[in-house]
This record gives C-alpha cells, structure tokens and sequence, in this order.
DNA sequence: GTCTATAGGCAGATAGAC
DNA sequence: GTCTATCTGCCTATAGAC
C-alpha cells in the first residue's frame, strides 16, 4: 500500500532506457544547468543516438518535465522517510540539511535551485513544477517547525511560514556558495549556524570569541 | 583621489558603445544566465551588428570577463559606499542586505550568484572571478561583524568568517527563491530574520506564536 | 526501439568593404 | 567603428529503414 510494487520487475538494477536517460539528463542539469546541456551530451554518455532520445522523449521540454516529476517524487519520499525515521523536530531539521549535503556530495546543485537560476529561460511547465517544489518544501518545514515548537523542542519568534522560508533559501544559497569552492563542510557549517538559532539548547550567543 | 575622474568626459550620459554592451549584457546574465543569452541578443536590442560587437569584445568569454569585472568595481565601491555613509555595524548589515534587495527589484539574480549556479561551464578566468568576489564579500562582511562585535552592536557565538558565510549564502539564497516567486518582500522577510540573530536588541526568540 | 541521414536554425566567430 | 556576407559547428528535431 504505502509502498506500490514496481509494475515491471525485469531488470536486475533500474535500468531501463527511460530512466537511464533521466539519470543522465538529471545530473546534467544538477552539475550544468537545464541551458548546460545537449541531447548529443546525454546521446553520447549512453552510447545511443540523439534519435532514440527523441523517441522516449520528444523534447528537450517534456524531458526537462520528467527530470522534475521524478525528482520531485523522489524529494518526497525522502521527506516521508524522515518523518517515519526520525521522531523529534530538532532531528528532522538535521535530517532536512543532510539532504542537501548528499546531493553537494555528488557536486550537484538542487535541481529546483539550479531552476530558480535558470527561471527566466524556462517552459512554462517547467517553471509551474519548481514553484511547486519550494512550496512543498516550505509546508513539510512548516509542519516540522511548529510540531517542534509545540513539542519545546524548537523555538523561534516569528511565523512558520516565514523560518520555513529562510530554511530553505539560507540551505540553497549555502549550496550554491559551497560547491564552486568544492567545500562541503562549508555548506555544512552554514546549515548549522542557520539551524542552531531554532534548538533552545544551543549556547546563548553572546559568548565573545 | 578616492572617485577618480572619468578619463574621457565626453558624452552626457555614460552611453559609448562598449559601456551600451556591458549594461546589455550584465542584464541579460543577471536575468538569463551567461549561458541563457547571445551575441544576438545584445545586437538586436543596441541595433548593431554581432560583427561590431566583436569588434569591442573579442569573444563571449572577453566579455563574460569584462561584465565580472565591472560589476566587482561597483560592487567594491558600494561597500566603501556603505562604510563612509552608514556609521555603525548594525546599520551597514542592512545595508549591505539592501544592496541585494536593489538588485532584485531589477529582477536581476546577484551577477555572481548567477554564475554560481552555471559555475561548471564557465571559462576558468570567470570562474576565478566569481571566487574572488564571493571572497571580497565575506572580508568585507567579517570586518564588519567583528568591529561590531568590539563595539557590542553585534553578537554572534561562532567565528566572524563562519557568521560571514552564513549571511552571504543566506541572502544569495534568498535571492534565487524570491525571483521566481516576483516578490522582494519574501527576500526582504528572510533577510531580517537572516540578520536579526546577529542583533542583541533583538527580542529573545523564545516568545510563542 | 534503435539506427542513418538530414533538415533548419542559431551559436560564436571572421574577412574584408566602407 | 560599423557594416555585409559568410563560415563552421552545434543545437533540437524529424523521416524513414531495420
């Protein structure tokens, strides 16, 4: 139920060509951006012809479309996960940063942070599904942040809304700084002193060096 | 001494041909991306030629190099702005956001930002570029933070370098988030709360909802 | 499903006249 | 300095054989 068995168990590892070519095109676009790439580049990484893409998917458009769909499912998934995982707040916000530190590690950007750039260039669908994916983001946080707070064991001034918000655009940015000087702690000290000011145990910040 | 004279004071407004292309240009890679615009582009929105473009800028990647350039002078030359109008340390941080905010009512992405996302593809002297001005921002930003903390305008409990990183990241962030929404005071919200920690007049955030 | 072959357009770039 | 004309290469995309 909460799991749907795949339709077709065939292949050993997810290899079917759909999805080795979403593979491809969504590092592509994590590493390069949406403009950063070529049908001949993702052609030529699988040893098939810029043809046989076109017969999966017809455009550079409706592939960019499925890169987001998948990517976004699979970005709720691993909210769900922690959800199921991780019982309290404090944890979760954690979990929530690691998530962006993984994708950092592969010298990805976010796929909607390198969007968000891109914006402007963008199909109009394409641009519908990234909004869509910052919302998503900014509920499942504001969710977290005010069961935390319920719970004491987050603490913050303002609405949920608004620190879902700054959580998300201060773990973008952050990632989007790091990876030019290919620095994961860099991202990584970021996402703390971001989060450190919701968890009522930290030290009081007044401490002087 | 400190504001140089213009070496040619000829015309009445700054609109000689190579100064016409970087404005054209630097707005369409703050907009667009340097990957997201054309010699094209520039030609047909100044009514010239792409020959005559090349004329004054060899290659994409000359004026790619030329547009960094220009824009880290003015981007310096705001930041001795700031320290010669605005006296104390809390009032230069939000200062210092504002610039941001100024940028994005053009909808513009910070130039720099921008070619952090599309880092990968640039040319390695544009990509030294972006560095260095990432790196200007966060001297200018740890001097600041740490005279204010001498003065007792600012607190934080962490190094001035991370405390740098953090609001540089934080407001490229939030910058790349608002712009797909059109909102600037979504990015003016996360930017308080970005630099309200930083602040010891500031409410403790404990308060409830 | 994958291929060969190719279309049609746009990219950055250059030669040479004016 | 700006132009016309042109080049080469890459881009997305399609037709049609296998």
């Amino acid at each position: 139920m909460a799991i749907p068995a795949s339709p077709k168990p065939r292949q050993r590892r997810s290899s079917d060509t759909p999805t080795r070519i979403l593979d491809v095109a969504e590092r592509l676009a994590q590493r390069r951006g949406f403009n950063g790439f070529s049908y001949a580049d993702i052609a030529s990484e699988l040893k098939i012809t810029t043809a046989s893409l076109h017969y999966h998917f017809a455009g550079k458009a409706q592939l960019g479309r499925a890169i987001l769909a998948r990517y976004a499912d699979r970005f709720a998934q691993a909210l769900d996960g922690i959800e199921s995982r991780v019982p309290d707040a404090h944890a979760r916000l954690l979990a929530y940063a690691e998530l962006y530190a993984s994708v950092l590690r592969e010298r990805r950007l976010c796929l909607c942070g390198m969007l968000a750039a891109e914006y402007q260039t963008l199909p109009k669908p394409m641009r519908d599904s990234v909004i869509h994916f910052f919302d998503e983001n900014e509920s499942w946080l504001m969710k977290t942040l005010e069961a935390g707070r319920a719970e004491g064991q987050l603490r913050f001034s303002g609405s949920a809304r608004d620190a879902a918000r700054m959580i998300v655009g201060g773990l973008e940015g952050a990632m989007l700084l790091a990876r030019p000087y290919g620095d994961v702690p860099r991202f990584q000290c970021a996402a703390e002193q971001l989060l450190q000011g919701f968890f009522p145990n930290a030290a009081d910040p007044q401490s002087g060096d």
